[in-house]
DNA sequence: TATACTGTTCCATTATTTGGAATAACATTA
DNA sequence: TAATGTTATTCCAAATAATGGAACAGTATA
């Protein structure tokens, strides 16, 4: 059922992914395609202007339509731009780097970050994705999520570290703690190092839409120093909802 | 030659610039495809993450897969990341709006701004795109882009405004000019009341990779405003070429 | 209840993709 | 300079997948 389409956008997520450009060869072994068969698709990206061919390698390299077009649909979110000034506030007082992230499948995506300005941060980039029941924003996120959407995730645990959830109950004892309290912790439970804590989002209708988070390394954000943190994310979490045009009940 | 997928990525493109959800029949009747067609692709998009459909309305929405593959593009410029600064100081000396954009194709793609912190603003977005023939940094572009680059700008002239260029002899005379006088003015010939200066950004080769800019209503940007203002703009400019590894000859 | 929209499925016809092999265009190396 | 190992590109008959009209189903509207 329309392969061709289908193989044409794993060929261009491959094109994105892939650091630099990409020759014809290459992305053929890659994606187990025939030769002729990728060096059409390609034929089709540069005619619709999501690719262009090099002019003295040969090969092929993407051009900024495709951020173009991912910025047209990233506006329609006001999620980020109500977030951001407060975003800046929460990092200025915690010096720690600050996440913004929403949940698309079982995935936590950063849509937003500032870096602590400190020398060891994390890693993250925007545009990024963790496992939600690996992150704090993620595990918000999940917490209030669908009943279906839950049951995925708790399908797909998986020991990313020694620290990471790996039984659906631990998942569903945590997520109803978090719904309890009102933020989640994750400590070393996607990158060993790498501690967070996170509090929900909620836009007008009530829904959790977002979450925000602070992150850093675990020396730093010990458990006093997290549990000092908390009322302050807390609180800018909550003036950003109401921002959303949240009422709480 | 896969009609398929060239129709798939118009669908995505025409989906990306619809302003909110698409349902079938409309998306069909916008493209002039089938029902059946559009609806056999949407599927194509929703298997492979980038489109979703809104359980509740039955209408199709982009995820942010798309912006996700975009922002993993665009990482590759550092542009963005050296300009910035540079940008910010620009935009608080002169309280008008910054413009940062590059080349592709004959348009200006404006990959980040500053809005005016006055209540009359310009207009463009982030993403976005103008005729490089018609605005100040586009201008710049075209004047250093290959012969080819600028015989095609020729050939898609269009009075947009009562002042574009509409002749190819006054398109290359102000691009000779452009380039001996090293800025480019576009005094309302894309949008009739705004006006803009721009100047080139060079790497580390010395091609131009970029244009930095200024513009505002034409009643703040007088021919007075302009000249007061472009000193700085140069400046500004040449640092940042020269964060970027240019050496002035 | 009837009407007019949606989105979805079906299927024989038709047009398209397919992929291996030949070719062309380069670099790199002898 | 010639030979060699790379690329990207073209070709074409066989195989397959897309097509689109019509029927269906579900839902809001009059």
């Amino acid at each position: 059922m329309d392969t061709t389409f289908q193989k044409g956008l794993i060929l261009l997520e491959a094109m994105a992914h892939n650091e630099k450009s990409s020759g014809v060869t290459e992305l053929a072994n890659q994606l187990s395609l025939g030769k002729s068969n990728v060096h059409r698709l390609l034929q089709g990206l540069v005619q619709q202007g999501f690719a262009r061919k090099e002019p003295d390698t040969g090969r092929y390299e993407l051009t900024m339509k495709l951020w173009a077009l991912g910025a047209k649909v990233f506006q329609r979110l006001d999620l980020r731009r109500e977030a951001l000034p407060f975003m800046q506030l929460l990092a200025n007082e915690t010096q720690e780097t600050v996440h913004l992230s929403i949940l698309e499948g079982t995935e936590a995506l950063y849509i937003e970050k500032i870096d602590s300005p400190q020398p060891v941060r994390a890693y993250t980039t925007v545009g990024g994705r963790a496992p939600a029941s690996c992150v704090a924003t993620g595990k918000v996120l999940l917490a209030w999520a669908s009943e279906d959407t839950i049951a995925q995730a708790a399908e797909k645990l998986h020991r990313y570290t020694p620290h990471s959830i790996v039984s659906a109950d631990e998942l569903h004892r945590q997520l109803q703690r978090i719904r309890t309290i009102g933020y989640a912790v994750n400590r070393g439970e996607w990158r060993e190092q790498v501690v967070g804590v996170a509090a929900p989002l909620h836009d007008a209708i009530g829904g959790v839409i977002g979450a925000l988070g602070i992150s850093g390394p675990a020396e730093r954000l010990n458990d006093r120093s997290i549990s000092d943190n908390i009322p302050r994310l807390m609180e800018l979490a909550e003036c950003i909802s109401a921002r959303l045009g949240y009422t709480k009940k």
